[in-house]
DNA sequence: AGCGCACATGAGAGGACTCTCATGGCCGTG
DNA sequence: CACGGCCATGAGAGTCCTCTCATGTGCGCT
């Protein structure tokens, strides 16, 4: 439906992104060098662009000069390294639409691919429900049977990814990096101790084991 | 410019965001009733209506109804009481584009607002910047000179209100219902405390005292 | 110059959050 | 039924954040 353009040329983000996108249904097309990102972009084959600023061949910044200069409308976000508020002021003011800086979760950039997406006047999606159970995106509140239940920054990123896949089987990785983002140590067993916190907030019931492969939403 | 109506008929709020908003260059008009709102926002007078759920003679989701269905397109915001997430919920599938629940603080309104007022295609503002300091809206990080300093989320929303008013000075009853919300202790000395802390990161000239009157974003 | 008020500052209480670690329990298989 | 692995759980360390309070400092006015 959506087609979306990855230029990045580090093997281990360029998966992390296009594994996200897929599993989110969409179709993502992955280049690594500079040349071919500007070609793709022009075709008219994208819906949108995330666009890594450290390209071999020819840098994001280029890729993005060239792209408006023969009048691209097409929306891009831009990757840039952590701190580098310069390259981020530049890109914005070279014409990019947004910007991700790394390391960043999945969901971030997924929020703000929706937003670029998104089409006039639809209202902004700001609640996820589930049966009873509603997550309010901006105030980081879920309501259950009515209560209405506070979350932690972490908690609510981790309901979010249940109530984005309800019924779905979520495996420990994908929920690592969805929640925790690409860097963090695999081995860990935050996961479940987040389910945990969850199940006691939403209500035992409302995550599902489901034994050697992850965890999933009740339906 | 932009026309906003506000349709709250506690005369508390209604002021705070009166005044917030005329701050901010807009001339809102304040209504009190469901019958009034709905009169005035079918006038096409105005470009945005901040909507109360609890008003007197008809109610918001009434005023909201009708409006949609007299085809009137204008972008609601509605305010709803803390924790009712029913209402909100149906406010939105009502026709409403955003939400507020309350108490909110006023940077929090005014960045909904903004955002429906926003042109297309206009790059989101993710940026302030004032000389060599910059504010990331999204990441809640500065750079002072190059380098990157994070801020607290209350740091942050110091921080902002200054960025958005260089050079004016604010008193400490703006600052506090701007980042603390019109629900807080007037008599606290927090702002004083939160000075301090922004300009321990930012650097002492940075923010600058004026006796008697508040405080002001060095130009 | 001296006074009073406004502002600056240090210290710390209290709480929330995130994550690790160790242990205990249970499921499913052989 | 016994075992091994997977999962659940409790406890707690470390950190950050927010705000209050008490006291120090200095500005500006008379």
């Amino acid at each position: 439906m959506n087609r979306i353009l990855i230029a990045e040329d580090e093997r281990r983000i360029a998966s992390f992104i296009e594994k996200g996108l897929k599993a989110h249904g969409f179709t993502p097309t992955v280049v690594d060098d500079g040349a071919a990102a500007l070609g793709h972009a022009l075709s008219g084959d994208f819906d949108l662009v995330v666009l890594d600023i450290g390209l071999p061949r020819m840098d994001g910044f280029t890729v993005l000069r060239r792209l408006r200069e023969a009048k691209g409308a097409i929306p891009v976000i831009i990757l840039t390294a952590r701190g580098s508020v310069s390259d981020t002021v530049a890109g914005l003011e070279g014409g990019a639409d947004d910007y991700m800086p790394k390391p960043f979760r999945f969901d971030e950039l997924m929020a703000r691919i929706r937003l670029r997406l998104r089409t006039e006047r639809s209202p902004e999606m700001t609640m996820l429900q589930q049966g009873t159970l509603t997550l309010d995106l901006r105030t980081r509140r879920a309501s259950v049977e009515g209560r209405t239940v506070d979350l932690s920054a972490r908690e609510f990123a981790l309901a979010e990814v249940f109530l984005r896949n309800p019924g779905q089987v979520l495996s420990r990785g994908q929920l690592l990096s969805h929640v925790w983002g690409y860097d963090f140590d695999p081995e860990s067993n935050v996961v479940d101790v987040y389910v945990r916190y969850l199940r006691k907030k939403l209500g035992q019931a409302r995550i599902e084991t489901v034994r050697g492969m992850g965890y999933r939403l009740a339906t």
